[in-house]
DNA sequence: TCCGCGACGTGATGGGCGTCACGCGATATA
DNA sequence: TATATCGCGTGACGCCCATCACGTCGCGGA
């Protein structure tokens, strides 16, 4: 509930941001005031699956949760926006409802902007469809990331490939190996990879009994070697490199009709 | 390796492909004509996982399956495209590399549309950027339903769910229930909804065995109640919680129960 | 007609992991 | 200083499902 912001700052964020980042000031500063700035706790609801989209939501301090819930309460994370990014860009896009549930994770700062106010800046900025492109593209690669992970690999590999992915993005590096800081509960990181608490709590076990990983007291945890829990995973998480090509593999026979997946 | 179509039929094929369907005829036209049109045997690799991208493919007829595979083999559906679709346009829109592999699984033709052609395309036509967007909204809905199902559901319910999509999309419906036509093999269909050839096996039983489904010989299934066959899911989620709204709202609760806050 | 093969059904087995139930230490609140 | 609370570690138990191992049926080819 504060509005401290000043304009400036706003507009800073703003241009952080990918999908505003090519816009000009004059630009920026009319979408600056449009927005509403406020503090939310850890715990907000955003906006939850189904609801219609009133605007996009640009994290300034804080993290926010991106996730499905099930009836029975289970919750998968699809992902998690920090500072400079957007949230729910998509349904802002094409007119749909929500995908999903948003929440805080913890306190955050956050700049709300409606969605006429964007949809003006469409109209006359039309060549930000590059940047929504983009942005999109970037969200369908991480899902199908999600998705590879969630179907193939057990929960110690999950976790391995979030402990890799937290430590090239915010590690420090020391002689012993990368040292990364991770603030979330055990039972944050369950619904991140898909699986329950004491699951977390075994896999972290598992990886510290093959040295992969190392605790160190409170919340801090050392890597000795990336590469090497990197590749614990039964092989690659971005296997973005590989010339080989199937030629003829296994071949699946037939199958015809309307196919459309669905599940 | 034919090319018998006759421009014309590709030009109508391109029309009906969502992403060109704006365009006009002279623009079709030209499209066309850098179009390569072959035909391919079931179990033709267009591309795999991590290869730059070299164009879009149109499907002609026939079908074409997106997905993911681990060095084990295993192998998870992401989507199927058939007539009328187009297949990777992500990777031609943000230049990135193919973020999946893609066969056909059935005898198919194939029109191949080089990334030179499209991008000339995009140039000369800025606001098809509309119809990408809605494109790429149309898949990531698609894996945010993917990624629930994988991360909720067993596997009857996921079979469940793919019956019930077949049955809204190509059942006929009779006085006695709507009757689908399953072309694909328990292989495929294991794939699609990530598990076993023999899990399929046993769910199908399982969903006779609850009158949820009875089969007619040969690939035609019956499903007597497909409302009930769809709730048999644990349940959809679509309820809504509570409605937060940012910007009008000045009161901040604190964090809820609703099973999660964190710091 | 016989044989091979591909699709499907089914039992046995074992492992992963979700769930329940505690214990323990650290922090917060009175 | 006592006491609730929260995050974490662990054992026990049981279900789901992947895998292996066969068996049957139907079909096409020699």
């Amino acid at each position: 509930m504060t509005e401290t912001s000043t304009l400036d700052t706003l507009v800073e964020l703003l241009r952080g941001v990918p999908l505003f980042g090519e816009l000009e000031d004059e630009a920026l500063r009319q979408l600056a005031g449009r927005c509403v700035v406020r503090s939310a706790p850890a715990g907000w609801v955003l906006f939850t699956t189904g609801e219609a989209c009133r605007g996009v939501y640009i994290v300034q301090s804080g993290h926010v949760r991106i996730f499905r819930t099930d009836p029975s309460g289970r919750e998968q994370v699809l992902h998690v926006e920090g500072p400079g990014r957007a949230v729910a860009e998509l349904p802002l896009f094409d007119g749909g409802p929500y995908p999903a549930s948003a929440l805080t994770t913890e306190e955050s700062r956050l700049a709300f902007l409606p969605r006429a106010a964007f949809e003006h800046l469409y109209r006359t900025h039309p060549d930000i469809a590059q940047a929504v492109i983009r942005s999109l593209g970037r969200r369908l690669r991480h899902l199908v990331h999600v998705t590879e992970t969630l179907a193939f690999r057990d929960v110690a590999a999950r976790l391995a490939l979030l402990l890799v992915g937290y430590a090239q993005q915010s590690g420090t590096r020391t002689d012993a190996g990368v040292v990364i800081e991770v603030d979330r509960t055990q039972e944050d990181i369950a619904h991140e990879i898909g699986t329950a608490r004491e699951s977390v709590s075994r896999a972290m076990k598992q990886l510290r009994k093959q040295k992969l990983i190392e605790s160190l007291g409170r919340n801090r945890i050392l890597i000795p070697d990336v590469d090497r829990l990197h590749a614990l995973l039964p092989s690659q998480s971005d296997a973005e490199h590989r010339p080989a090509r199937l030629g003829e593999t296994s071949v699946t026979p037939p199958a015809d009709n309307a196919g459309h997946s669905s599940a």
